[in-house]
RNA sequence: CGGGGUGUGGCGCAGCUUGGUAGCGCAUUGCACUGGGGGUGCAAAGGUCACAGGUUCAAAUCCUGUCACCCCGACCA
């Protein structure tokens, strides 16, 4: 490709709407344009990247023996009211009515519809296992789209279904996947971590994300910092301090004006907050839950939700409180009725606990469970957090913040039972077929190798993402050598099939450096008047700092091998 | 959905407080020079000041409403 010819142009200054480091840098590159919120268009230079990255994931889904499909992205409501999710799905389906007044909704994800196509072909247990995939645009239409192409509503994923007969054969695709993944991040240049994440309201038993550790990232897990355990903070789970055994003492009730909060009254008392009981009243389906907790833990809402099959929970308002009339600051499980109270389990370790008298200005102190109060039941439910101790491992827990760039989930029976999607084992037993999903995010992923690779010139990308992996610069259009020579160079490389950019644009050199350096192209060929004298021709790698002499008669061995014969530089 | 912010040539901004001919940098066009890190000079083109009402002799500027976009939070099968 010449650069004079190419569509698209790099800009100077960035423009003002724009936050993010790799939204920064896509656009300034000419990578991207935004046309409404969240949803953006692919320029030339932004759409080489992003095929590069579908062909990897797409070779390396073929290798694990994937089959590419392609499904519809507006579907029938109908469809979704089968499987359950056409009222739960968060945020609300997109959709309009067609011409004959049928609803049809935009495709946020593929199950439905990948789970009717399995459902038509297979009949036996010997049409099983395999393998679907998908890499196509999908629509949600996220309440805060936001950082480029990092979170947005129209995008492009890649989503592989599993199809399989038993556990067994679910866990086997699985892992084929996970191995597929690691393939394909590595080819990207990023280095993942995989990490047990949340499977939330839709149930199933594993669910892991991959993501890219950066400060950038919403995304926060906590890893051992002895390696081994690795989760996110929905999911994170952890070994809770017991406190020391004490003989239990006879209830008080002790008088606490103004003492609202578990930092006054453990500063008031002079005990440490593991002394005090917190109560936290939330509504559910309109309900008040009371939930108990250890005064040094706070509560994870993910796992709250879950003992409530992912419904919508939240902490209750000020006056929800007091129409029940319970005081801010002072609520307790001791003595309340009509609602259920929720322990954590760290409630458990330990006795004669300080906790509220539901009245105001009055604690109660030697609280003790189950002596002084029920509980309707008592479960993890405790957020964890950096430096505490790793569950049944080794080490402690440290807290990093990354973007998730691809997401595993074991869906087993979730669609096959609800869609009647089912075959004949041996026996001629009707089953139901066990299913996984798994998503990569294509654009996001760019962004966040973008996130993790930039300097303050711009973007560095690695050869198997970048647009172009060589850009070939004259320097002199004036002197008819070396633009015979570089033209000569230019039809050499391309034959080799690498892919080169040549920048024949007369322009000052700077302008040229400062647009390869903004693109992160990876190798720079600069041909040069004073250079070719001598027969030589020079190279400099974006992700180092020095030039190199090469003779012209080895340059194209030189990038060849550079580029096909080493992993990535 | 709650909080905050911004809308002025393609991009970045000033002008708005105190109403009176719309300005700067970059990019663009032409010519000349230059040729190893966004080069220099001369000339030129390009704007319903987000939109809709209102106040006024007069609105980018004041008032009311709407929309869009960004950021923080909530949310994220």
């Amino acid at each position: 490709m010449k650069s004079s010819i190419l569509f698209g142009k790099t800009l100077r200054d960035v423009p003002s709407d724009t936050e993010s480091t790799s939204h920064k840098l896509l656009i300034r590159a000419g990578f991207i344009q935004q046309i409404a919120s969240g949803i953006f268009s692919l320029l030339p230079m932004g759409n080489r990247s992003i095929s590069k990255i579908r062909n990897i994931i797409r070779e390396e889904m073929d290798s694990i023996g994937g089959q590419e499909v392609n499904l519809p992205v507006v579907q029938p409501r109908d469809l979704w009211v089968e499987s359950g999710r056409a009222e739960t799905f968060s945020p609300p389906l997109a959709s309009f009515s067609d011409r004959r007044n049928r609803e049809m909704v935009l495709a946020p994800t593929h199950e439905e519809a990948v789970t009717v196509m399995a459902k038509a072909m297979v009949n036996s247990y010997k049409d099983l296992p395999f393998i679907l995939y998908q890499i196509q645009t999908k629509f949600r239409d996220e309440p805060r789209p936001r950082g480029g192409l990092l979170r947005v509503r129209e995008f492009e994923m890649k989503d592989a279904y599993s199809f399989d007969l038993d556990e067994k054969g679910l866990d086997n695709s699985f892992s084929l996947i996970i191995q597929g993944y690691e393939r394909i991040f590595k080819r990207c240049g990023i280095n993942v971590v995989m990490v047990q994440a949340d499977s939330g309201g839709i149930g199933g038993k594993d669910s892991n994300e991959f993501v890219l550790l950066t400060d950038s990232g919403e995304d926060m897990i906590l890893i051992s910092d002895k390696g081994g355990y690795a989760a996110n903070v929905e999911k994170a789970v952890f070994e809770k301090t017991i406190n020391p055994i004490e003989s239990i003492m006879k209830i008080e009730k002790i008088s606490t004006p103004n003492i609202t909060t578990i930092d006054k009254l453990s500063k008031l008392k002079n005990i440490s907050k593991n002394k005090i009981l917190k109560s936290l009243l939330y509504t559910v389906n309109q309900k008040p839950v009371l939930v108990v907790i250890r005064g040094d833990y706070d509560v994870n809402e993910t796992k709250l939700r879950n003992l409530f099959s992912g419904k919508e929970i939240r902490l209750s308002t000020k006056k929800e409180i007091e129409t029940l009339g319970l005081n801010l600051g002072y609520i307790s499980p001791i003595g309340i009725k009509g609602i259920d109270v929720i322990l954590d389990d760290s409630v458990t370790m330990g006795s004669n606990f300080f906790a509220g008298a539901n009245e105001k200005d009055f604690h109660f102190r030697n609280v003790n469970f189950p002596r002084d109060f029920k509980a309707k039941n008592v479960n993890d439910i405790a957020q964890a957090k950096q430096g505490y101790k790793v569950k049944d491992g080794e080490g402690f827990l440290t807290e990093k913040k990354g973007i998730e760039v691809g997401h595993v989930f074991k869906l087993g029976t979730t669609y096959s039972s609800k869609m009647n999607a089912k075959f004949s084992d041996q026996r001629s037993n009707s089953k139901d077929i066990l299913m996984g999903c798994y998503g990569i995010g294509i654009g996001r992923l760019l962004a966040a190798i973008v996130e993790v690779n930039n300097d303050d010139k711009g973007m560095i990308l690695p050869p198997s993402v970048a647009p172009f992996e060589i850009c070939l610069v004259p320097i002199n259009l004036n002197d008819q050598d070396v633009i015979d020579y570089t033209n000569e160079l230019y039809k050499n490389l391309i034959h080799k099939c690498l892919e080169v950019l040549f920048d024949d644009r007369d322009s000052p050199p700077g302008v040229k450096f400062q647009d390869i350096d903004l693109i992160g192209i990876p190798i720079r060929l600069v041909v040069s008047s004073r250079n070719l004298k001598n027969k030589q021709i020079e190279l400099k790698l974006r992700s180092g700092k020095d030039v190199q002499l090469f003779s012209i008669k080895n340059i194209e061995t030189e990038v060849f091998n550079l580029l096909r014969n080493s992993e990535y530089i």
